[in-house]
DNA sequence: ATTTGAATTGTTATAACATAACGAGACGTG
DNA sequence: CACGTCTCGTTATGTTATAACAATTCAAAT
């Protein structure tokens, strides 16, 4: 599946604009450079890419970045990959909920209101008040299905 | 919330022994650790609870037992905390789904239909084979809340 | 009973991921 | 300009996990 990725990288840019004067062109590089990745990224590979720049970054320094982009809801960490993926609809969807396809590697948010419904229901039952979610299936997408199934 | 932690230890130890006659020593004594911690714990509080049986044990011989137990579904891993935790009902629930209390750090698991439902339909809509689930739900729970609310 | 092969464990070293602590510079505000 | 705050650089280290290979155990087959 190609992809324009200017064209999917300028919604969550712009909303990352309309944060106001917090966005640096540290954090603004970050957050292009997950963007780009257009799969999920390990720290150090943001690191590495941010080197091809020309400074010589040190890993607080991209940890720091993306601690913000995540307060902002405008990047997620994978936790079962130690990665980190940019949102692509950071108005909307502010938890973070994950397919993962793991031939690709691609990550797509679930916005499913049943699952929202069985959830919320689930944690009332159980007395939590939620305040963080890690929800990531991970599987084999129907696009890497077909192409490794009867075929390959 | 006291509690017996033999009795709750038990059905696990039972459950492990069925298996047959790959729960060596070593594994058993890793997950009567885990299972004794009755919160997720680090391989590495593993590895230290492990060393003062007397011998020295290095990270791969924990990391390997840990590695069998889960895949027997004896104990799961908390990807969000990097910690690992053993499963009271080894023989009903072989998902990986979590509420856990960031006050008191116990982890409960989730059985519930309609999470159930929603979760094989959204995948189902997606066009994903599920392989493998990591769904932790952190917050506080209702003891911890009542605990710290209104009065401390 | 010995050989053989598979599984388990020991051991050393290192890779991969993440943060503590402190200092220097930028920047707006009073 | 003095001040405080936020950001970023820098050094060092902490924490989590695995690679690679040697040694051992143990059951099965001859």
């Amino acid at each position: 599946m190609s992809h324009d990725h200017a064209a999917c990288m300028a919604p969550s840019l712009k909303a990352a604009e309309n944060l106001g004067a917090k966005l640096t062109p540290l954090r603004r590089r970050v957050l292009e450079i997950v963007l780009a990745g257009h799969t999920p990224m390990g720290a150090y590979d943001v690191l590495a890419t941010l080197a091809r720049d020309g400074g010589k970054p040190a890993p607080p320094t991209v940890y720091r970045a993306l601690d913000f982009l995540q307060a902002q809801g405008l990047v997620h960490r994978i936790d079962s990959r130690n990665a980190f993926v940019a949102c692509f609809a950071p108005e909307r969807s502010h938890q973070s909920r994950f397919f993962l396809c793991r031939a690709c590697g691609r990550a797509s948010e679930i916005e499913d209101a049943a699952l929202d419904a069985a959830l919320a229901a689930a944690a009332k039952r159980a007395g939590l008040t939620v305040e963080r979610e890690t929800i990531e299936i991970t599987g084999v997408c129907a696009e890497c299905a077909s192409s490794h199934g009867p075929a390959a």
